[in-house]
DNA sequence: CGGTAACCGAGACGGTACGTCAAGTCTTCAA
DNA sequence: TTGAAGACTTGACGTACCGTCTCGGTTACCG
């Protein structure tokens, strides 16, 4: 994707450097302990560059992931569709719960999330950018399924991904329960039974 | 519930008034910028007194909403019974997504779940002192259900709360999608039929 | 005289105002209450600055004193010399004795000397700034009258010095005896005795 | 000396147990870090008992001096006497000389000359206590000599005890000059002769 | 000779200041 | 003319002690 930089003048070194030296420290130390100094120090930045092109910690750290996660050549995100969205979403849930359970990827979603909790405008940049497309591909992946009347026509889809995917911040936040793949099917399985298309 | 004080010599006034001070602060305050120093300040107290007892701010305001959302008659939580378990889950997530859409309620625990989100020992605190009670109960009312022959026998009731709950935090937390009586009323329905007993 | 800047970025204005405002506040307040945090508000200047620029608190007060008495015209101290020795050194003890006795000079070298007493390093840095250049100033006038055949010979100065000014300090200090002008003339007369020229 | 105990209650295993862990602790640390609450609890004794008997630390530093100090045989200090001023006067300077090159002279008296300097009330009790009966011997040594016609019948015998002692004291505080036994036998030997009997 | 009051060790309390860290702003200097 | 380097003010951190105040537990005097 080709990048819009917000000024004809701005660094592409040093932009990418932050967030570079940004994902580290994320991984590196107690997210309380990560500071714009300690950022800049490892980016080889002053400080102000960081504050010239972001308003907060949270909206760098935030950035970090986002550049992270983007897909780099450029597409959306889409759902594997084999024609059996039972297996489906096996497939995808198992990825998740496992993705929870790696401390590369629940490092930096922790860290954003803290942000996220209290900062409205980061909440609305956070499901514009990270939560919207994804939860927009698993709606087309559900509606496929929906035409193919694997799921009732009525069902509300909005509301069979956060059946799906809710169950399993709830346990993954405050580290409680298992998080494994049964625990994955037996999601997809109760879920996909609640939406059973009608005979 | 009797307090167990944490040593014969411990002042109960300075504690109280910690707590006290401590949810106020939350109340009024951006969360990022509740400091020791201010709760110490607001509770007319040395700030030694706080890290006498409490090993960091998470913790002071951990007990804040523990000691608030405490049962005062030491009875456990207990969930409504009329027999129907459909009406009773209802009233009982409308209940919750009031709460939430409640700043005075909103604030404390998002402000809980900043510190459990980054530290382990807070999040075991968490899930024992706030979570688990709850979660329990919860428990015990379906389980009533599925005596009564409401639920399917064999249905995981841990798995039927999560199912309840995590749709609402999933969200909550990013201020994501609407939270009211008719999401609440569409979740316990869904979920029931998923747990519908088998004829 | 031209100040070397410990370094080409320190603000002569931050620099100035702490020692300023050292100055003011060691004449106001019993020096065991003089704290850093005082200093830095006075000066309307962070702890920091202060920090970074010096060592402790004794090593300020020090160059606040300092400062006070460096010769503005770059010029070193020297004392009179009428010819007479006997009455130029009366007249300069008797100014000394005076000083000892107004608190605006008082004040400072008590809370000099009380730094100085316990740390070996400021008083290195007291005998190279503050002692020395007195003592040798003294020491001229007196090898002057020697040369004029008013001391003997082989009179060791250094001694001299020390017996005209060590008697006074031994009385300031404990604030015991009197500290008059009667007392400085009995010094030098006693002296001077010590010292005639041999017939 | 039989102790006058301040109250009959008094214990005197406390009072003791306060002034040798201040003495040790003086001798240990640096003055500055010298606390209440240290010697308090290298005592075994609590704050409070410090604070009921003494008004200050330098208070405690001072008597933990003078318990040292004082003659445990009851009699007042009393110079040599042989009958030669001279020698008599070089064996006692000499004493001194050696005694403030000491650290465990040294350490004490620095630590208390650091409360007398600014303490008013603490530098009198320090005259009565401390400097003056040492003062009045070396005086009595002097008006012997004085009655042999060693010194000159007109001779301020106070002058004579601080042109001697003066001199140590200046070099000593902010550790200049060399403080040895020929310095002590010149200071003799040149006060001595500024005093000597007129024929 | 039993009660009571002052002392004791212990240590929590409300405070003040410490010396450090980082935030966010502002200035200097080299490329 | 940008951007690294870093000094600046501000303010909170967590710690150390201050001097005061209970708290039980002796201890010694007194009635």
């Amino acid at each position: 994707m080709a990048r819009t930089p917000d000024s004809a003048r701005r660094s592409e070194r040093s932009r990418s450097a932050i967030l570079t030296a940004t994902r580290e420290l994320v991984g590196e130390t107690a997210y309380a302990k990560l500071t714009i100094e300690a950022i800049a120090a490892r980016a080889g930045v002053g400080k102000q560059t960081i504050y010239r092109w972001w308003p907060s910690k949270g909206a760098v750290v935030f950035d970090a992931l986002l550049a992270q996660s983007e897909n780099p050549d450029g597409g959306g995100v889409e759902l594997p569709d084999t024609g059996d969205i039972a297996a489906d979403l096996k497939t995808v849930l198992r990825a998740t719960v496992a993705e929870f359970a790696d401390p590369a990827f629940d490092a930096p979603i922790r860290a954003v999330l803290t942000e996220v909790i209290n900062d409205p405008t980061l909440a609305a940049l956070y499901r514009e950018k990270l939560e919207q497309p994804v939860h927009a591909a698993k709606v087309r992946r559900l509606a496929a399924a929906q035409r193919a009347g694997q799921l009732r026509a009525d069902a509300d889809l909005d509301l069979v991904v956060d059946l799906l995917y809710g169950p399993i911040t709830q346990r993954w936040l405050p580290r409680s329960g298992t998080l494994d793949a049964s625990f994955a099917d037996a999601l997809v399985e109760t879920v996909l039974r609640a939406f059973a298309p009608v005979d």
